[in-house]
RNA sequence: GCCGGAGUGGUGGAAUGGUAUACACGCACGACUCAAAAUCGUGUCUCGCAAGGGAUGAGGGUUCGAGUCCCUCCUCCGGCACCA
């Protein structure tokens, strides 16, 4: 008499039914309290969904189908990250027009969402690519322009020579972590000087590091922006050049080592050395040293285990402004020009890197700090009692001591500890303190074709012009050349450049570069509150209602700069009074990777990549979805394993059988009962932390209690329908129907548990002596210690071990006894 | 080197300081079957016939009691790394 469980007529009724009943589109009407749970956008790649988006989207769509359940008015949307390298690339290949390889793509990607059953609100769905939404990306371009924050002007910038295009430093890193190559095409990139075009970033560095204590994120995931950023608070510090009137600025994290500090080093950047270089006696030496240099790239001067070089400026001196004593200056390649004021004091009994550069070249050291504590009586004893020789050679000996302790050799700050006087002593020796960031200014130009067009254009002396909001979109011109020859795509439409000259005049030139794809991606979560806005990217009152987002998922790996951009575009529409709130995303998870079956990555080129599509088919979504969950934990790295997903199958099957249980009249056995109370609990909070392993476990134990039993009631298989419906959401509306309902289980409430129920009348506890289990007795639940106690006595085995009169006796009620000797 | 995170059966993994190994896979045996599959049942960390021991990367510590807390060390994963 029973159906058998055909998950593919199921699922797949299921899904047409949802869909035409518009089952998952938001409510905009409604005045439940919001919930906007998003996944991060993928980029539509041609190879099809992987099992990683799977892992993800069916973890946020477990919690909105939950949310939806506890009564929120939920906002679970999906789009498409569409501009980008690849349908370039392939565009390049194969002379298709990215759009039409993009929009496949994109079919395949939505389709193959489709068949997982994900409750998105399909009505909100937007594509980076379109010129609605483009235009609004364009819009944010302007607003930055407008306000200052983006600006256009000359770069050393990194060059990929195969894809032809500048790259973000951040792309200039391997997948296996080489540096200095292209992250798309491992060609190792050179450096060219252009002019282009960035967004202010630095200016929110600040809120970028401070704001980061106030959301709910994976805490590596807000090291790795800290470290990004890498916010240093120290001093800059003046030192005199002797018999001139220059002088040399340095930045210091450690200014209370300033008496220390036995020679100055230049970046060869640094403008000093034009400015001084004809009074040094050794001008033909600093030259080629300069011109040996001058074509290394940051990254190949900063390589690890390269050897510093250097040469002295002889001839002229600095001055310590603590010790007044005269000090060589040297250039050397190991201080970056970029980063501080691209100069520093050389403290080399206490910085292991001046430490290297001194040993090497025979420059002088002078320890002034020795650890607190008094761990080194050696050299203790030196600092106070030897000879500035022998004190060098001790260091030479141990290296340079990095950290913190007690002031030796500092003349009045002696004997002070050196976090005290660090201030102190930066402001008494023409300082100031100072705060700087490694962090640089996004450069958004790309010489590429398929992303959003720069909406500027240029009059004939070439001063950029924004592109006023009314010629928005910017269209994409179409009538290009894909294949690049190290100018812009763009470059090569006539129909662009006889648009930019209709409109603005003769002489006028467009500008060739697109976006950064990053771009698009900062701004797409305000677009889904209001995804079909013609006047504004989003209207005011829709990011009221549902920003920001409450949980957003996506994986660990290529996030730090989407993070980064996307925080940096919200504190920008906040500091003009766009948004009220400075963080877009108030809770951040990461599902882990997910490895193939012989825990490697999986790749194309080894042919170990898990298809997702294949085992949909095969078991259903549903199986799918719940072995997915089942796997791990969410946020860890795992396996596939292709073995063990028959047994989330079963799991359905057996949920699927045990309807033949099912009696109206039947009442639910106390034990059972007390498991479907404690499922119904666990479970509801396991998604609320996204322990969706647990979840399911805990939904196997339950459903092994059912099958013990004789007969189920009703009401009791109809709660485990409910719980299970977030989790397996085609399954449980086809039993729900069954079952006489007319609405989708999808609309029913979450279930209530009662905790008067949670407890068995009996449990087993475990008897101690002095802490080790020796067995263990059934008692009531609420038996008391001394119950427990007469138990134990009467108990033939227990009775021999137990003393007669145990010095102590520790109940933990439910839990053991433990009697001690 | 620095900063995160982790190390538990044959495998994926559970465990508010309270019976370590839940749940699942696999395997073995049994039932059903002419047979097989499917399904169901039993067993499955380790030494031991048993009674009892031992085991959560290694070693210490705190505690009546430690996978969990503290210290030292080892290994693996992720991130940062000449940023002064």
């Amino acid at each position: 008499m029973a159906k058998t469980y055909d998950h593919k007529k199921i699922e797949k009724k299921w899904r047409k039914h949802w869909e035409e009943g518009g089952a998952y589109v938001t409510d905009e009407s409604s005045s439940k309290p919001k919930q906007y749970v998003l996944d991060m956008f993928p980029y539509p790649s041609g190879l099809g969904l992987h099992t990683g988006h799977v892992e993800g989207y069916t973890a946020t769509d477990i919690y909105a189908r939950f949310k939806r359940m506890q009564g929120f008015n939920v906002l679970h949307p999906m789009g498409w990250d569409a501009f980008g390298l690849p349908a370039e690339n392939y565009a390049i290949k194969t002379k298709t027009p990215p759009r039409e390889t993009t929009n496949k793509a994109i079919d395949n990607f939505r389709n193959q969402i489709q068949s997982l059953g994900l409750s998105y609100d399909w009505s909100r769905e937007v594509g980076t690519h379109n010129p609605d939404y483009y235009k609004w990306t364009q819009w944010f371009f302007l607003f930055l322009f407008e306000n200052g924050l983006a600006e256009k002007r000359m770069g050393k910038v990194n060059w990929c020579p195969t894809d032809q295009t500048v790259l973000a430093n951040e792309q200039t890193v391997s997948e296996s972590g080489e540096k200095g190559v292209c992250v798309r095409c491992g060609t190792k990139i050179i450096q060219r000087e252009l002019a282009q075009w960035f967004f202010k970033i630095t200016d929110f560095a600040d809120a970028l590091v401070n704001d980061l204590d106030g959301v709910d994120w994976p805490e590596s995931t807000k090291v790795n922006q800290r470290n990004w950023i890498g916010r240093s608070e120290g001093a800059e510090i003046d030192f005199s050049v002797a018999e001139s009137r220059q002088k040399i600025t340095v930045f210091t994290t450690r200014p209370d080592t300033i008496f220390g500090a036995t020679y100055l080093v230049l970046a060869p950047e640094h403008p000093l050395i034009s400015e001084s270089i004809n009074t040094t006696i050794n001008r033909s030496e600093i030259e080629a040293y300069l011109e040996k240099n001058k074509d290394l790239k940051e990254i190949e001067r900063t390589a690890e285990g390269r050897e510093k070089t250097g040469v002295e400026l002889k001839g002229i001196k600095a001055i310590n402004p603590a010790t007044k004593e005269e000090i060589p200056i040297w250039v050397a390649d190991y201080v970056l020009g970029g980063y501080g004021t691209g100069a520093i004091m050389a403290v080399p009994a206490h910085d292991s890197r001046d430490f290297a550069f001194a040993r090497k070249f025979d420059l002088p050291m002078k320890a002034v700090i020795i650890p607190e504590g008094n761990v080194d009586f050696e050299l203790q004893h030196l600092l106070f009692e030897g000879t500035q020789e022998s004190v060098t050679e001790y260091i030479i000996k141990t290296g340079a001591y990095g950290g913190t302790g007690i002031l030796v050799g500092s003349k009045q700050f002696n004997a002070q500890k050196s976090e005290t006087v660090k201030e102190k002593i930066s402001i008494l020796v023409a300082g100031r303190t100072k705060v700087t960031y490694r962090l640089r200014d996004w450069l958004i130009s790309r010489q590429r074709y398929w992303g959003a067009p720069i909406p500027v254009v240029y009059d004939p002396e070439g001063k950029p012009h924004a592109i006023p909001k009314e010629h928005l979109p910017w269209l994409l011109p179409e009538d290009v050349e894909y294949l690049p020859k190290g100018t812009s795509p763009l470059g090569t439409s006539k129909e662009l450049l006889e648009r930019t000259e209709k409109i603005f005049g003769k002489g006028w030139k467009p500008e060739i570069d697109t976006m950064d794809t990053f771009v698009c991606s900062s701004w797409y979560f305000f677009r889904f509150s209001d995804p079909h806005n013609l006047e504004e990217f989003a209207s005011k009152e829709a990011m009221q209602k549902w920003l920001p987002v409450d949980l957003y998922m996506g994986g660990a790996e290529h996030t730090v700069l989407h993070l980064m951009y996307a925080r940096f575009i919200t504190k920008a529409l906040q500091k003009f009074g766009y948004v009220s709130f400075g963080e877009p995303f108030k809770a951040l998870r990461h599902q882990g990777m997910i490895l193939a079956e012989d825990g490697t990555k999986m790749s194309k080129s080894k042919g170990n990549v898990i298809n997702p599509d294949e085992f949909v088919e095969l078991y259903g979504a549903d199986t799918v979805r719940i072995y997915e969950m089942f796997m791990g934990p969410l946020e860890a790295m795992k396996p596939w394993n292709t073995q063990n997903i028959i047994g989330s199958r079963r799991f359905l099957e057996r949920v699927w059988r045990i309807q033949e249980k099912m009696s109206k009249e039947a009442l639910l056995d106390a034990n059972a009962d007390s498991v479907l109370q404690q499922t119904i609990k666990k479970v509801g909070e396991d998604i609320q932390t996204l322990s969706l392993n647990t979840a399911v476990s805990q939904m196997m134990i339950c459903l092994n209690s059912f099958e013990k039993e004789e007969h189920i009631p009703v009401s009791t298989y109809e709660s485990f329908l409910r719980i299970l419906a977030p989790f397996a959401p085609h399954i449980t509306e086809e039993l729900w129907q069954d079952l006489g309902h007319t609405g989708s289980i999808h609309t029913e409430g979450w279930p209530t548990f009662d905790p008067s129920k949670l407890e068995k009348n009996e449990i087993v506890i475990a008897v101690q002596l002095a802490g080790k289990v020796k067995g263990t007795v059934v008692i009531a639940n609420k038996a008391t210690e001394d119950e427990v106690v007469q138990l134990v006595r009467a108990d033939a085995k227990l009775s021999l071990i137990v003393p007669e009169k145990p010095s102590r006796t520790i109940f933990v009620p439910g839990r053991i006894i433990n009697f001690i000797p």
